[in-house]
DNA sequence: TGGACCTTTCAGAAGATACTGAAATGGTAG
DNA sequence: CTACCATTTCAGTATCTTCTGAAAGGTCCA
């Protein structure tokens, strides 16, 4: 088994999407889990996970639960059998619109909302010193609007990129990203 | 000073964006003194950062250095004074175009290399079990071509969304979002 | 050459994050 | 209701990351 090519495959896939992971703040293990239920021809119950990941139970509990709540990984019940099985979403134009999806909700609305409340402060700012001191309020605020205007632009673009994957237009993707040489 | 809106904005602002860097696997004194810096009206010296972040100076250091290998943060000398003045790159798209040319050298990259290389031993595995077992090379096989067609995609995604602010195509970007929709 | 001034480096400390193992909880069938 | 099986939770622990503070390293000028 061990010199398996396919097995290497899998076992080296497992390994760099965990590595990987780490530099995007997610946990090792989590990205491993999540791997392996990709590669898997059929759902893997906890015990599975524990088994060929050499990881505890509450690791494995815990982690499957986030991939979850992500929507990466889906849990499955089979009759006459009380054991809980997982599966992993396994179109990759999906999993990058979940992606996509989760992390702006968590992580760059909060961001925006603070630029928002900074442009309004800006605002203030301006008419409590208006004819005073030699602040350049101008260009302060226009830090501000420039990430505002990024962070709309990158929403559209990401937009369209699910929406292109949605519809089954990989080609259309490819023919854009040709573009852009 | 401390009811000062400007001030408050700043403060929120270097607060926000370093809570966030968090979650993208950047620390958050790095991302804070980026914040400092990118709303700074001038270059700032090491001690500056000190003062207003209240870090150590072998953090400010290493921090500013880390900023300036990714090309996020310039060195400045000024003549008759021995110290070092930093200032943030302030083009958005710029910072952009340099996080994601950095992100995807360092860490994409290895993902790249390694999905090949489960190609080649997929490719060796099914002539070794050619005709044998119920094992599905066709599907596992799939699932490494499906990423590599997807980071392909992307990475032409990225290119055209960097050559359009490159090109001070910002509108057109924005244009192109708007399709999304 | 020596001293003033700054930057870098690094060992140890602090802090953050994730894991373990076991106890508590939940749910099902007899 | 109880026994059984599986999942979840969580306090304690291990590990990894980042920071601190001080010493070492550079550089410039008198």
């Amino acid at each position: 088994m061990r010199e398996n090519p396919l097995e290497q495959a899998r076992l080296l896939f497992i390994r760099r999407w965990g590595e990987m992971a780490a530099s995007w703040g997610i946990s090792r293990t989590m990205a491993e889990i999540h791997a392996l239920l990709y590669l898997a021809p059929e759902p893997l119950c906890t015990d599975d996970v524990m088994e060929q990941l050499e990881v505890s139970r509450g690791s494995a509990s815990t982690n499957l639960r986030q991939l979850e709540n992500w929507g990466l990984v889906f849990r499955i019940h089979r009759r006459n059998d009380r054991k809980e099985y997982f599966e992993a979403e396994t179109d990759v134009w999906q999993m990058f619109e979940i992606i996509i999806r989760e992390r702006r909700r968590r992580e760059v609305q909060p961001i925006v909302e603070t630029i928002e409340r900074c442009l309004v402060l800006v605002e203030d700012g301006r008419r409590e010193i208006s004819g005073e001191g030699p602040i350049d309020v101008d260009a302060f605020q226009k830090r501000f609007t420039e990430i505002r205007e990024f962070t709309e632009a990158m929403n559209g673009v990401f937009n369209l990129v699910s929406k292109a994957g949605r519809l089954g237009l990989k080609p259309l993707a490819k023919q854009l990203a040709r573009l852009a040489r």
